[in-house]
RNA sequence: GGGGCCGUAGUCUAGCUUGGUCUAGGAUGCAAGCCUGGGGCGCUUGUGAUCCCGGGUUCAAAUCCCGGCGGCCCCA
């Protein structure tokens, strides 16, 4: 069997996204509200799978989970003016119970700083109380008005993980800010997924933030996808929210924030960088099975489904996640497909060839090899085929990363190849907001942010302005 | 922000321009049976559609018009 191509996944990438989601099943668009949808069985096992890992990213460094209300009222949605200035056109608002008006509207969350720290004024007493570190899992809701599409631009975030932070200093939140990078660089590493780390230009840092630091990947078609995002809130909400503790020395000072976020964009980035146009490759980390077991059964030769049953009990109390697909109506060149479709990394095919020899064969997703091994050594070739899976899908997703990022001197030939393959492209840039603008509406494209933890400049001018350039600028056509 | 395309069984789609032949055709799926089984088996039978919703035009609307809802794509 040749090697599964990537044309669908990466020329027709809309559709295939879409076939995807739909056929395996991961998650179904039919509900009838704009811009939401519904996690099935399989996906919501892959969702899970996800969030199990970041939340241990974040436990494992003294965050803590709690949960807040969904309902935010009108005066406290407001307090941070330029916060709300930005989402104001997105906020879903309840206004009525029954026929009767509220006298405070309450708006559903599209994000929690202000729901969480009027709580952590109260909370917040003195030097002792920080550093404070929470985070939850909530849905939050934005009502977009761009088209939206399954899991990247939804009405209803479903998945939406966000930590929220308060220290003593300045320079301990920025240090936080650091963690929150570390966090994240951890998660995306165990899902391998790559990514850029760019400093947002400030012209699109969170509103309310003093800077923002955000994760992008590349999507099969060439467009960026945000994935993740780091927020220095300095003392910004602080002040809006009149979150003060004690200092030792008995005078109080506001605290200094941070915020850290990521949604199931990470879940459809998931999905997409590691798919193929078979379907989806999943990481055995996240696989809701991580061996499926075909048994081959010839009339007459009905023996092959015991031995099938006994492998499947072995690699389970080995702690591997194991289906085995006995169903009597289908055939197993169909059950192939089924199982390339939905990503699990390996796949057993045992017949009455494998009987007499006490053999199995084992195939790989990614590039479907075919192995045959000896009954007894399944255990270690299944651990081992893993991991080789895994290390393969991480190192062509962070290829294909890299062959996607270019660096460009001249704005003519951005525009020309961000139309024909997409993709990142780092030029020169002088450091001035309305010059990274006015690149944007000439070249019509993103301005991701300057690289975070580059040391090295550009020499020469600006691509745009011939001025001295003074740092890389990341640019795309993005999600 | 601007523009375009589309909505017909679970899914994809024909029919729409030129209203009547549509009692809405096909594929796929689903169900039953036979036959098979190491890459989507084959055959038979069956099942499944308020033609997105509301209004209008007309003797007559899937088809034309208006509004709504939903989906997709493109451009600066």
């Amino acid at each position: 069997m040749k090697l599964p191509e990537r044309n669908q996944w990466s020329k027709n990438f809309s559709e295939w996204f879409h076939r995807v989601i739909f056929e395996v099943p991961i998650y179904d668009t039919r509900y009838p509200v704009k811009g939401t949808g519904i996690w099935m069985p399989y996906g919501f096992k892959i969702r899970q799978k996800v969030i199990e890992i970041i939340r241990e990213e974040l436990v494992k460094r003294g965050h803590e989970e709690v949960l807040f209300p969904t309902l935010i009222p009108d005066y406290m949605i407001r307090k941070e003016s330029e916060h709300i200035r930005s989402f104001e056109d997105q906020v879903f608002w309840i206004t009525h119970a029954g026929d009767s008006l509220l006298d405070v509207k309450l708006a559903l969350r599209p994000t929690s700083e202000t729901s969480i720290y009027p709580m952590f004024q109260l909370w917040i007493k003195s030097y002792s109380d920080l550093p404070l570190k929470i985070f939850q899992i909530v849905n939050v809701f934005r009502y977009e008005t761009k088209a939206t599409k399954p899991m990247i631009r939804v009405r209803e975030i479903s998945t939406f993980k966000e930590a929220h932070t308060a220290h003593a200093t300045k320079e301990d939140a920025e240090k936080q800010v650091k963690e929150g990078i570390e966090i994240y660089k951890a998660f995306f590493e165990k899902l391998g997924i790559p990514y850029v780390i760019s400093i947002r230009p400030s012209w699109d840092k969170f509103p309310g933030a003093e800077y923002s630091i955000a994760f992008d990947t590349i999507m099969p078609d060439g467009r960026t996808l945000q994935i993740g995002t780091v927020h220095f809130l300095g003392q910004n909400f602080a002040k809006a929210f009149d979150i003060k503790y004690m200092r030792a020395d008995g005078k109080y000072e506001y605290v200094w924030q941070t915020c850290y976020g990521i949604s199931e964009r990470v879940i459809a980035a998931l999905i997409s960088i590691h798919g193929d146009d078979h379907g989806l490759i999943l990481p055995s980390m996240i696989a809701p099975i991580q061996v499926v077991i075909i048994p081959i059964i010839y009339k007459g030769k009905e023996d092959v489904l015991n031995i099938c049953k006994e492998i499947k009990e072995i690699l389970e109390k080995s702690s591997l996640r194991v289906y085995l697909d006995d169903e009597k109506e289908e055939t197993p060149g169909s059950k192939y497909f089924k199982w390339e479709l939905r990503g699990v990394p390996i796949r057993i095919e045992i017949g009455p060839r494998d009987i007499e020899n006490k053999t199995v064969v084992l195939v790989r997703r990614d590039n479907l090899q075919k192995i045959t091994i000896s009954r007894d050594k399944i255990i270690e070739e299944i651990r081992k085929l893993l991991e080789e899976v895994d290390m393969s899908l991480k190192e062509r997703a962070k290829k294909w990363l890299n062959e996607h990022i270019l660096r460009e001197y001249k704005l003519e030939k951005v525009k020309e190849i961000l139309s024909e393959k997409g993709g990142i492209i780092e030029i020169p840039w002088c450091g001035r907001d309305t010059c990274g603008q006015d690149i944007e509406n000439k070249v019509d494209v993103r301005v991701l942010g300057v690289p975070y933890e580059l040391n090295e400049k550009p020499s020469g001018s600006c691509a745009n302005c011939n001025l001295p350039a003074n740092n890389w600028i990341r640019v795309a056509r993005s999600y």
